[in-house]
DNA sequence: AATAACAAAACGAGCGTTCGTTCCCGACAA
DNA sequence: TTGTCGGGAACGAACGCTCGTTTTGTTATT
């Protein structure tokens, strides 16, 4: 086995976010991990504290990449509708190329295996969305609606073709529904 | 205790329907709905084979009485844009008087602990709220996008909307945003 | 030589489940 | 009325097993 710390533990992390994600978190022991990595349990704890820092690694790291894909998203354009379509389309894109990642974080019941983490609406990605769809608002391109009503008619109508695509229900790639929804969406929330 | 077996077995059920959404399924064992219920073991498996079943029967449950609550909903209105506002509304509604039951349903990977269950999108109220959109797109109701489009549109809104308040981050009942949120769905598919 | 990295075996708690037993109550004969 | 059966319901100690974790031993690197 390569003695290369980092690429184990990297190897850890893909191997556990599959197994996680194809069977979940309680019915993937971390004997399934070693055996899908190909290590050992001394390897694997010498890494990680524990299975739950296991998965606190997984999550964090997602969460991080989905902070800046939706910062650079929102840092690249002037209009909220810029904005919110940027985010979306990045959503989207990232299922093409990390569908697990997508999928756990969408999918994954985390309370009931991280029960410190905070409801996930409540993290950076999600509240940066509330923010734009608040600055639509005051400035006018926005029905003046209830914010919560209106990123959940546009975020929510994504998140759940992301979850469709996810359950493997849909017939197309999801870049083709893009347009469609997010004019559907738009139009629904736009004065 | 009570010798009605029927009154036990709703015991067990609504007691392990209320454990599974505290603690989650797997983080609920047999022994603690054995201690909430007030039961023994013996008891619990004389009604059920196993841990599964009891899952199963709430599950058959709650997806008959959400199959109803569509149908009725689609029966009483004529028009595709009254069904899905029937539809959403009895959903609020459900929220309101049986929470745990809406909270199981769509916060729960019942495949992770139900293997054979079919994606949860492709059981009966689902595949009725499709239907709903196509004959909405059909007779001129609804703009002809792809149903998966405006059905994520609508219902993932609302779906949304019910996630939040299972998570009990919103700081009003759920009846206060439906107006909202219909209006602003339905400007978005309909023609 | 010292230390980080990995391997393998073993551990103990807790899980779902089994099973022999007890309890309760209606049926029915005496 | 009384007694005694039958059987469904309830009980709970105990089992086998899997889990996450710890301990101990080996290899590689500096």
């Amino acid at each position: 086995m390569a003695r290369d710390p980092q690429k184990t533990r990297d190897l850890i992390l893909s191997t556990a976010l599959r197994l996680f994600v194809e069977k979940g978190y309680f019915a993937s022991s971390i004997h399934d991990i070693r055996h899908a990595a190909g290590l050992s349990i001394g390897s694997i704890y010498h890494h990680f504290d524990s299975k739950e820092s296991i998965a606190s690694a997984i999550y964090d790291d997602l969460l991080g990449r989905m902070t800046s894909m939706v910062e650079d998203a929102s840092g690249s354009h002037m209009t909220a509708k810029a904005k919110c379509r940027a985010i979306i389309s990045a959503m989207f894109s990232m299922h093409e190329t990390d569908p697990l990642t997508v999928h756990f974080v969408l999918h994954a019941r985390h309370r009931e295996f991280l029960p410190d983490a905070p409801p996930i609406c409540s993290t950076r990605p999600f509240e940066l969305m509330k923010q734009i769809i608040e600055e639509g608002i005051a400035s006018g391109e926005i029905h003046p609606i209830d914010p919560v009503v209106a990123g959940a008619i546009l975020f929510g109508g994504a998140m759940r073709l992301l979850h469709l695509a996810g359950d493997g229900v849909l017939s197309k790639p999801l870049d083709f529904y893009l347009d469609e929804l997010f004019e559907a969406g738009w139009r629904g929330i736009s004065v």
